[in-house]
DNA sequence: TGTACATCAGTGAACGCGCGTTCACTGATGTAC
DNA sequence: TGTACATCAGTGAACGCGCGTTCACTGATGTAC
């Protein structure tokens, strides 16, 4: 006996989740069947409700680990900050690292934060907020924004997470085409630096 | 005879178009089918194929009329360039404007952006480059920008677009909920600014 | 260690349903004379 | 203007197919003694 009866268990539902991710990458959740599913699985469709209920609770599974991995993201770049490296430079890396290697975590968000079912969209509106948030209190740390309004540094930090969410975007769709992903982070770290910029002269300014 | 029959067919081709947008958009496309929308625009089934092809058709139609919408804003925003009127406050208006007012055109883009089709998924990134070049060339003709490389004016463009297009799907979660939207404008207006100050102090420091 | 029983991941037949698509049709509108 | 014919938007029956879900099942794994 090389495995346990949960072990292998587990190992389907782990297959199971793959298979969703991977199926629904070119279209989204809301089309995907549960026939479709199994069959990439190698199990029979009945097979299915071992695991779960339905799709849509495979969804908030979905929904789950992906927010896992951005929270990941999140506390490897707020961990890299502490550090001495430029905290452009290595916020960027860092993010491109998360997307390759959650690919399918960080598509599933962007895909269903518009196309999927409305609680899906909504539970993805909300942690996308939390992470405006947490954010905000990072960037409150930085030398310069000491004499800024809690609005303003959320503000500022919306800018931020709206633009390296299009990043992360771009590195999706430019996958394969290394040239391409290397001008997305050129192009990325120069955002992040304009910024910075408008955020060292802004209370001077208003 | 108060209609031909040619005004008769437009106007159900028309239907059709509202009645794919409208139950679309708590999904995706992908996840329609033909006798959906010929129930709601209240033709039988096999109607539909007087008008388009297939489903796939008619969501090529879509994007074309989209993008005729999104034109149309980033036209009226040119225009207001050469008023006096305060550009970050105008072009901001006139944003939310357009969305109000071909708000199921704008709710389309945001989706099928991420979750349509691959094909016209390229078709929505190609356009939004396009919107992104032309306003590398608007913004090139602000004083204060004179110095600036090409290179630069299309990133400074793109990390513009990137944060109104979250402006839009954030005006369009917030439907029916004004206050929200007022907050929304209020921190677009915000960010526009610290981007504008960002540009401003952008040369003088690389 | 060996035996008898329990568990349960995965099977396979069957169901009713909505799907896209075919085809021959109807009857109001449009046109030629 | 009146008539005879053409056009064609919309109809309705029928098809085969994949869907989610039910149910009784099998047989390998796990457990109690």
């Amino acid at each position: 006996m090389t495995e346990t009866r949960v072990e292998r268990k587990e190992r389907t539902r782990r297959a199971i989740l793959d298979a969703a991710l991977e199926l629904c990458e070119d279209s989204s959740l809301v089309a995907l069947s549960l026939r479709q599913v199994a069959k990439e699985v190698g199990i029979v469709p009945t097979g299915f409700y071992r695991h779960f209920d339905s799709i849509e609770s495979l969804g908030l599974s979905l929904v789950d680990e992906s927010f896992a991995s951005l929270r990941a993201l999140l506390r490897d770049v707020r961990r890299d900050d502490t550090s001495t490296t430029d905290i452009v430079d290595g916020s960027v890396s860092i993010l491109v690292d998360h997307v390759h290697r959650q690919r399918s975590h960080f598509a599933f968000i962007a895909r269903e934060r518009t196309a999927g079912q409305p609680a899906v969209r909504e539970a993805i509106r909300h942690e996308i907020e939390l992470c405006e948030r947490e954010l905000a209190t990072d960037l409150a740390r930085l030398p310069g924004t000491t004499a800024w309004s809690p609005e303003d540094l959320r503000i500022l930090s919306a800018l931020i997470v709206s633009a390296m969410v299009a990043v992360a975007e771009e590195i999706l769709a430019a996958a394969g085409r290394p040239e391409a992903e290397e001008q997305i982070v050129h192009e990325a770290r120069t955002q992040l630096r304009m910024v910075l910029v408008g955020a060292l002269n802004w209370r001077s300014r208003t």
